[in-house]
DNA sequence: GGAAATTGTGGGTAAATGTGGGTTAATTTG
DNA sequence: CAAATTAACCCACATTTACCCACAATTTCC
């Protein structure tokens, strides 16, 4: 899976959202349209994974040490909120209501394709979310080693 | 693949490129048509690749921790903008509106052949920064080791 | 310099996609 | 248990996109 680009798409009246033509059919492929929505912990987003890849990451979260206060965190966090999605047979998804909310997700949003997995973002939230992002110069001294010496 | 050159082209009124004819054979033969775009981060122009180029690169961005920001960053960026595109029949790329809008692309753009991929400009900033680059003077100061001993 | 080939440009049309809503089934609530 | 609300499914229309063809402009070759 290499789901990649942005995609301006418009929720409906009732809170469905139109899976671009072009994922269709690499989803249905994946996992029969079965996908999984939770909310990422760091931005006010939402994370959807097809079934398959959510599952090895539900285990290696539920792996994580009980006692540990941020691992708890993170599970409550993650595992409290993925809910199950079906695509429905006009390639659209229904996005509960709590995870709407927490994206702050009203008319417009934006799909962003980010490997094995997606993220949904409401587009004024995302247009100043990148705005920042392109603002910070790559001062190299937080950057992993790995990104230093990336060559593009 | 070492592309080079600069090549000025006119986007229609769809958003359509013609890719200089020199330039579609090797193209053709490389990738069969099959190109990604995305942002560059740090100018207000696109990158076009290879899809087979741009694969690997997207492998390296993928691997980066998930929780360090500045990976995330750069995930969001160049993964997120990262969009696939095919020539038409006529050589051809349609360039999606958000990247159109990004790089400020109207009707005059810029082609630039840099190596493994492309970089496309408006002309009006293409040659603003021209200008700026041309102007700095190379004191040799900020120079990587690399650029100091390079015999051109 | 003229003719032929190649390249660049524009736009029409059919097919695919996005959008809205109606109807029935399921679930929740009082 | 009845009523009301929500979700699932389906159909139909509007819009957009991809694909194709035709012409204009340029370059190449004789």
């Amino acid at each position: 899976m290499q789901f990649r680009g942005v995609n301006p798409i418009n929720l409906d009246a009732k809170g469905r959202m139109a899976i671009p033509a072009r994922y269709r059919d690499t989803i249905t492929e994946h996992c029969c349209g079965h996908l999984v929505a939770t909310i990422d912990t760091e931005e006010r987003c939402l994370l959807l994974y097809p079934l398959a890849e959510w599952e090895v990451i539900q285990e290696k979260i539920e792996a994580l040490p009980s006692f540990n206060p941020a691992a708890r965190r993170i599970q409550r966090l993650l595992i409290g909120h993925a809910t199950d999605i079906d695509m429905d047979g006009n390639g659209r998804l229904l996005l509960p209501a709590p995870l709407r909310d927490y994206a702050g997700l009203n008319k417009k949003i934006v799909l962003l394709g980010q490997g094995n997995k997606f993220e949904i973002w409401s587009e004024d939230l995302w247009l100043a979310t990148r705005e920042e992002y392109l603002a910070e110069a790559d001062g190299g001294a937080e950057l992993p080693n790995e990104l230093q010496n990336l060559s593009l």
